[in-house]
DNA sequence: GTCTATACAGCGATAGAC
DNA sequence: GTCTATCGCTGTATAGAC
């Protein structure tokens, strides 16, 4: 631990231009979309010029890579963190849905759901990612589902991967359906209304 | 009904220009989204030059338009002939959730998908259908909810509404999960447990 | 209704000076 | 690491002949 380099401190200060571009080009990727921004748009809101963007990341492929890449590492920290910080299931899949609530109130969509909508535009190095991405989403809801159906604290209908897949594709949607109307609401709704289906149902005796 | 036009005898002969043209760029706005097609791209396929092209649609936006709201027109008529063929909720949702499926059998995402991700890019005219297509289908949805949970057939849990707009987004975002690996059957296991909520839930009396 | 030709802006990307 | 300048290409759109 006594090599302790620059780029470890990186929360430290303001970020480096490097980091500011990517700030930027993130946020321009969940709002318009790798097809809809140009290094033109970043260069002006970083206030420096296109030929010093293309100093930092050579192409828009690589640049849009590692934009991805860095947005897969911080959602995957966050699940990290939702396992350390609650340990049943029910409240780690309503952290899960705040994730994605949090996004939506920065008034972004969810960076994966933009870009698999223009997958079959994308470079193949994003392309991997994105799949990647999903997977990983997918195992980790797996694993709550199935401990939580093992605890009795969930009662899923359908395989620990059906459920999972829905749930993401649920949760996706949604945001989705919300992101025209800027409607952070109406997607606290559906996730609601969607983990409230693994819940024990009311019984019907009568 | 005596004024019968050329325009009302769609469905006789090949497809006239216009709708060729319509064609294609529903296809390429489907697969690639308004912003990863051209008028080149829709030239070439059609076999005309893209200065003809701009003959019969003047401009992208209106091209872009013009595909929607006909692809809305068609939408709402499915919804007509699945009214029309069945009287209950649960095949009426499964008619519905397969509206869905045979878009993404095709190797097509729900046009409205692809936008609603595009959404802050579009023209106007174009962000007003959406919105309105989004409004319909849910009005279709809670109606039938609403009738399924009348008649004893549906056991919903959440209002109408609610959940009208999660059973939405889930097909919405199942497709688009689905997308990236053209997988028409995580698309169906994911709407099959999302209807399966709908249901009434086996008893936990043990 | 289709064509050729072209205007004009924007794109990603590069060269070379400072 | 940033700049000016520019390249080659593609984008939407238009003019005018046939």
């Amino acid at each position: 631990m006594s090599v302790v380099r620059k780029k470890a401190r990186k929360t430290k200060r303001s970020p480096g231009t490097p980091d500011r571009i990517l700030d930027v080009a993130e946020y321009l990727m969940q709002t318009r979309g790798y097809n809809g921004f140009s290094y033109a748009d970043v260069a002006v809101e970083i206030g420096i010029t296109k030929a010093s963007l293309h100093h930092h990341f050579s192409t828009k492929a690589a640049l849009g890579a590692t934009v991805l890449g860095r947005y897969a590492r911080g959602f995957r920290a966050a699940l990290s963190a939702i396992d350390a910080a609650v340990a049943d299931a029910p409240p780690r899949l309503d952290r899960y849905a705040k994730l994605y609530a949090d996004v939506l109130k920065q008034d972004r969509l969810c960076l994966n759901a933009m870009l698999a909508a223009e997958y079959l535009t994308l470079p193949v190095a994003m392309q991997r990612i994105i799949r990647a991405f999903f997977a990983d989403g997918e195992r980790w809801l797996a694993r709550v589902i199935g401990e939580g159906r093992a605890r009795g604290t969930l009662y899923p209908r359908g395989t620990d991967g059906e459920v999972a897949l829905m749930l993401l594709g649920g949760l996706e949607g949604a945001m989705l359906v919300a992101w025209p109307q800027q409607d952070v609401a109406r997607f606290a709704a559906s996730a609601r209304v969607l983990l409230a289906t693994l819940q024990r149902a009311p019984d019907h005796r009568g």
